[in-house]
DNA sequence: ATTCGGCCGGTTTTT
DNA sequence: CCGGCCGAAT
């Protein structure tokens, strides 16, 4: 008699996690809910990425393969963490789970359906600088003197168009309403917007826009593409919902709405992106979209101590547009949150230096401090002060590591050889060699447009050595297809960039440098063009993270924006005058001050056990011509003064200062 | 006609 | 500290 033995359809699920015991009351109903549409409302610091991992590592543990969910998020960094984080919770091997930014996402499912939108696969993307540049070019075109003062600037028009592709609001709607102001222009920017789109088409590019845009599209008018997203995504979760615009919700929407198994995760309390087209309103429709929707609330705080959340509750609470809220924290008092009047930036600037010294002393890790700004140029005179004192820190810069030029140069030459239509990388090497500027480079570009033998040209005499060896290494780049990245950058390195960093810059050496970073972080890729589209979509903060550069014990120095998500023991949050926090151009209308409260929200809420909040006096302006009264920012007035103590600083005793530093006041 | 160097002015936030 | 504009040089 034979033995007999059933196969299971289905394991039963060996459950690694207790999620009774790991998460609280709030959190284990959000991640355990059944199937279908899922709006969890998460207050700062209330563990919204805990939820949303286990929310992940539920779903995996529960039989569904993990290349059947989609994980979408606002920044690499936020991707990158969950799905450690998963890992880490889970023996199952999570890299074949979707997840990433929605550019990303977008960028990946575009490359798969190139072709069905009109472009190659192998498309460059451009990046700010880049459609800018492109978008420039199609100025001439409508017999528009580029010259012409009254014409709008790039950069505007660039705006414009950006906006209206992520609110999906047409063009002329905008011109006619919030755009008004150009809209004398209105039939130039419709004719320019679609010169614009063909010539993106032409170069085999897409901006940054279009990788939300172009998914869109298909997704809307190729059925099967629908269909076999719709198939594969057995779940959908989305991270800071509130900072979706109407493009990326669409996105969401086509891609989930067969099944509705949907869980959007945010606190409208922290939408800070209105001016990139995100529309917070997504939340409160979120169960008009989704019938059914179930709605969790997330409210208890572990981040932050009572006395933080009392001043953070008190400034968001002159919002008038939100979801009633009120964070509670599970923390001991430890005391009020410092408000420091100074005299000016760099008095600031020593207080702050000298308060990390003292904390440093007291035991804190510099790395759990922090000091937040609104805007990178608040912060000059503190980095001055830091480098002064040799007190290490990190600036998530405003210059992005891969916008800057040499590697910008050093790339645009991978570009072409991925895409010879890539206009713009082309004119980019063109205009390196002198006597090349614009109107060169668009001759030379009619000639070799989409070849890769580049010598039957000829440039001027000035030109005639470096364009050679840039002609080799073009030839170079195009013969063996599919080396690696590294390689790449390696022989326009020997070939060309190497001898003319050398006479064209005087720290040319820190750019090799850079450069064989470059080369190294290239290496992480399979292909040029996975190593490409990284280069495009990451951020300095993600570089210098995947570098574990961070690893180092310093003080981090960050806008508002940029720490969102982030967490510190002691936070600073510095210039808080009025016209700088508030910012004054974004005072115009009520609902851009509501934001810049919930920016200053934001800033108050990265803060676990101290705050600090201070605002000069007066402030020294541009070129040493006088100084102007500062008035202390509005956001501190409307916090009850008992909320907050008011430190009293001493100047500096006289000729003090440049010592060691240990000087009390 | 073009290129390029020098100077001035201005600066929100980011994928 | 970078980008745009203008004027000088090619």
């Amino acid at each position: 008699m034979p033995r007999k033995y059933h196969l299971s359809h289905a394991p039963t699920p060996v459950l690694h996690i207790n999620y009774r015991e790991e998460l609280n009351e709030e959190q284990y109903a959000a991640v355990t809910a059944p199937p279908g549409p899922l709006l969890v409302l998460a207050g700062a610091g209330s563990g919204k990425t805990r939820t949303l991992t286990y929310r992940v590592a539920y779903l995996v543990e529960n039989g569904i393969a993990p290349e059947r969910i989609l994980l979408l998020t606002f920044t690499n960094k936020a991707a990158r963490e969950m799905l450690s984080r998963v890992s880490s919770l889970l023996p199952h091997d999570m890299t074949s789970l979707w997840g990433g930014t929605f550019h990303s996402i977008g960028n990946r499912i575009l490359r798969r359906h190139a072709q069905l939108v009109g472009l190659g696969q192998d498309y460059s993307i451009l990046d700010a600088p880049d459609a800018k540049e492109l978008l420039s070019a199609c100025i001439p075109e409508l017999g528009i003197d580029p010259k012409d003062k009254m014409f709008p600037k790039a950069d505007a028009i660039r705006e414009l168009f950006s906006f209206s592709v992520n609110t999906q609001a047409k063009l002329g709607d905008l011109l006619a309403g919030p755009y008004a102001h150009l809209s004398e222009f209105s039939e130039q920017l419709i004719v320019l917007s679609g010169r614009y789109a063909a010539r993106k088409l032409k170069a085999n590019a897409v901006d940054y826009d279009d990788l939300l845009h172009l998914p869109a599209r298909l997704l809307t008018e190729h059925g099967e593409v629908a269909a076999s997203y719709g198939r594969q995504f057995l779940y959908v979760l989305v991270d800071e919902y509130q900072d979706t615009n109407a493009l990326q919700s669409s996105l969401v929407d086509r891609v989930a709405g067969a099944h509705g198994n949907i869980m959007v995760v945010g606190d409208d309390a922290q939408s800070i992106y209105s001016w990139r087209g995100a529309n917070f309103e997504n939340i409160l429709e979120f169960e008009k979209r989704y019938t059914g929707a179930k709605i969790y609330r997330i409210e208890t705080n572990y981040r932050s101590t009572p006395d933080i959340l009392e001043v953070a509750n008190a400034s968001i609470s002159h919002n008038t547009k939100q979801f009633p809220k009120n964070l509670r924290s599970v923390r001991p008092s430890t005391g009020k949150p410092a408000l420091v009047p100074l005299s000016d930036a760099s008095q600031q600037a020593v207080f702050i230096a000298q308060r990390v010294l003292e904390l440093h002393e007291e035991g804190e890790s510099l790395r759990e401090i922090a000091v937040l700004y609104r805007a990178h140029s608040h912060a000059i005179e503190l980095q001055l002060e830091l480098t002064r004192r040799n007190i290490p820190f990190v600036i998530t810069s405003g210059v992005q590591f891969f916008e800057q030029a040499h590697i910008k140069d050093i790339t645009a030459f991978l570009r072409i050889s991925q895409n010879p239509h890539d206009e713009i990388a082309f004119k980019r090497i063109v205009k390196l060699l002198p006597g090349i500027g614009d109107r060169a480079a668009e001759k030379l570009w009619g000639l070799l447009a989409g070849k890769t033998d580049w010598f039957s040209a000829k440039t001027g005499a000035k030109s005639q050595k470096s364009w050679d060896s840039v002609c080799e290494v073009r030839r170079q780049l195009a013969d063996p297809p599919g080396q690696s990245g590294d390689k790449l950058i390696q022989w326009v390195m020997e070939g060309f960039y190497e001898d003319f960093a050398k006479l064209e810059y005087d720290n040319f050496k820190q750019r090799l440098d850079d450069v064989r970073q470059l080369q190294e972080f290239a290496r992480q890729f399979e292909t040029v063009p996975d190593f490409l589209a990284q280069v495009s979509l990451m951020t300095s903060v993600d570089y210098s993270r995947s570098r574990q550069e961070d690893s180092g014990d310093v003080l981090r120095l960050s806008t508002v924006h940029q720490a969102k998500g982030l967490e510190w023991n002691r936070v600073f949050v510095i210039m808080l005058c009025e016209g700088l926090f508030p910012l004054a151009r974004c005072m115009a209308e009520p609902a851009q001050l509501e934001e810049e409260r919930r920016l200053f929200y934001v800033a108050v809420t990265r803060a676990r056990d101290e705050l600090y909040l201070s605002y000069p006096h007066m402030r020294y302006l541009r070129g040493g011509s006088g100084e102007m009264l500062q008035v202390k920012s509005r956001f501190l007035s409307e916090i009850p003064t008992e909320l907050c103590e008011e430190w009293e600083i001493a100047p500096p005793r006289p000729q003090w200062g440049q010592g060691e530093c240990s000087d009390p006041w």
